[in-house]
DNA sequence: CAACATGATGGAAACGTTTCCAGGAAAGGC
DNA sequence: GCCTTTCCTGGAAACGTTTCCATCATGTTG
């Protein structure tokens, strides 16, 4: 039908017999134009098919709109929430997202971040990876409105707004009822690599172990990266070495998918046996047999609240620190007293 | 630092003491320009951090370029691994991408897709919620390249190319595999509602059934729609009402999901009282225990094929239908062969 | 040395929009 | 009847880019 290239205001106006001033009026809804004359436009325009470019309007009004979302991978459930969050706010907003996932890797996010600019969207919302260097220069010269981290903040990066979860208060509250059931031998998997600065969840962990009187053993802190493989070895490697843990708190979903998997082929029962929670409350983790213990941690909330602060709530940004939001245990069945453990032994 | 607007491209050439013409040559490589001019206007443009509009090269290019991708929901699973393989070719192509989530609803659909065509978009990929005659006419005079579905068609569409699943095939191969293992009573959940024309995986499980010689049973094949609460009243009410089936094929992972969590609260032994099976693989199938089976749905594959076909192969668009990826039959723990039912009678 | 090919460069027009400004008409007050 | 106010309308400039065309300098060939 409408074959040739589509229809511009030039072409409505012509059609109504109006200038193209007065097209624009009808369009943006600005000055005023005789009712008359607005339907004779409408008219051609919806014969036309005509829809109003919005590169011509960003570029005469020097904004592109449209807001940029960088996450480390999409199919992460909690990133995938956290994208939702952005997208329902955005939607409020009328703002279109362009979202790209940089797998982690520095170098893949600046290039993002630089089509970005190009692109002129109004701002930039992150799950950053790294590289605070490169980050600082973008939030300075870059997309109009700024950038705001979302789920993670960068050190040494305090001038760029975030908004978080209250991961600290999350596994304080899961390490409290950890130790509340009983147990002593703990472990953390995924801690930091060795010289690496440790997180912040590890951190709560160790603090809220000290808090609680409960001694920390440096073995029981297991260093791994939140990736199938990594995360796979690190809970194999803990498990088989050391017997005697009652309870494994799995740092992230992906740790806490490594500890059930290996749980299950070293034949442990759980919760008998050994005690499984994890941060992140991921859909499986209540399909799990038992349904696992986590902390749920508001991914949807922190990509609304994101996209309100990069949009809306300009002025009230970078006052105070980061936006925390409260995150939740989800007491499920994953977790039980200790077993009476007799020596520490157990065969096998 | 650069707290002003944006450098255009006459700041730079004012500050390389050339002409605008010469820095969009030296920017699109297009041309010749002389080794020492160019270092010049290089470092002008380093200076003034600039970076060139899209917005003013795609309205003179009369293309804005990026493609919209719609889907239903970017927190399903299957839904995320499309996107990240439209993303990876998106890349590969120096496309970005504007995603959005339509929920099912073809009015929110319609004004997305209204939006894309305002930004000019390159072209579009849709898991579409429904509305022949929207897509009609957004294809026919919409976005330039136009419009590409995945992993879902509309009937009456057949100009619109599409890259699906061959679900076909799956179901057959997973009924088969079922019938094989000595099921008689197999409930399929996930049914079209009375008077809906029944969908692919139902022809085809009803279709197999046929095929292998065991007669189909009506009130095992339960309508269903693809979420929680509508899976988990059809599994419960299957379930309850029928204690003689065998094994469920679940046509989503939604579906498997209510099954899986039905079949747990009434105690029943997967898979020594019932044998489930989904279609769709997701992550959590393999955390379940036992870890389900299920016909793994090439997600990642659908997305990058749709990029590709929407971008690259323009030419090759339309001819023969739609491009059918094939599904994986992934056999875990959870089918094994049918109890041996005595009067198909079991307490509960 | 002249004619010419070649390469580097700048001016200007176009892309589709918004908006300022001015002009014209209608209406109201003296 | 004239001046002022108000409303509606069109022309034109600008936004940042690409690209056609013309110009000019340089090097090559006869």
């Amino acid at each position: 039908m409408a074959g040739g290239r589509p229809a511009t205001i030039k072409d409505v106006a012509a059609a109504a017999g109006v200038g193209i001033a007065t097209v624009s009026r009808v369009f943006t809804g600005t000055g005023s134009v005789g009712a008359a004359t607005r339907e004779r436009v409408l008219a051609a325009a919806r014969e036309l098919d005509y829809r109003p470019s919005a590169l011509g309007r960003g570029l005469k009004l020097r904004r592109a709109g449209g807001i940029g979302l960088i996450v480390p991978d999409v199919t992460d459930p909690f990133c995938a929430e956290l994208i939702a969050g952005v997208l329902a706010c955005a939607r409020t907003l009328g703002e279109h997202v362009i979202v790209d996932a940089a797998h982690g890797d520095p170098a893949r996010e600046a290039e993002i971040v630089e089509r970005l600019v190009e692109q002129r969207v109004a701002g930039v919302i992150a799950l950053p990876a790294g590289d605070a260097a490169a980050w600082r220069s973008a939030a300075g010269a870059g997309p109009g409105a700024g950038v705001v981290f979302a789920d993670r903040a960068l050190p040494g990066l305090p001038e760029i707004p975030a908004v978080l979860a209250d991961d600290r208060a999350g596994v304080r509250t899961l390490t409290e009822y950890l130790a509340g059931l009983g147990h002593r031998r703990i472990a953390f998997l995924g801690g930091a690599a060795p010289g690496t600065p440790p997180g912040v969840r590890e951190r709560a962990f160790r603090d809220t172990l000290d808090a609680v009187g409960v001694p920390a053993d440096e073995d029981l802190i297991v260093a791994a990266r939140p990736e199938r493989d990594s995360a796979y070895g690190a809970a194999a490697g803990l498990l088989q070495r050391r017997g005697d843990v009652t309870a494994v708190l799995a740092a992230g979903h992906l740790l806490g998918e490594a500890a059930v998997l290996v749980a299950r082929e070293l034949d442990l029962r759980v919760p008998a046996d050994v005690s499984i929670a994890m941060v992140d409350d991921v859909p499986w983790a209540e399909l799990c047999d038992p349904p696992l213990t986590a902390v749920a941690r508001p991914g949807h909330d922190i990509g609304y609240r994101a996209c309100e602060l990069l949009l809306r709530d300009r002025a009230r940004r970078g006052r105070g620190g980061p936006v925390l939001l409260p995150a939740e245990l989800m007491i499920r069945g994953s977790c039980g007293p200790p077993r009476t453990a007799r020596g520490g032994g157990r065969s096998g």
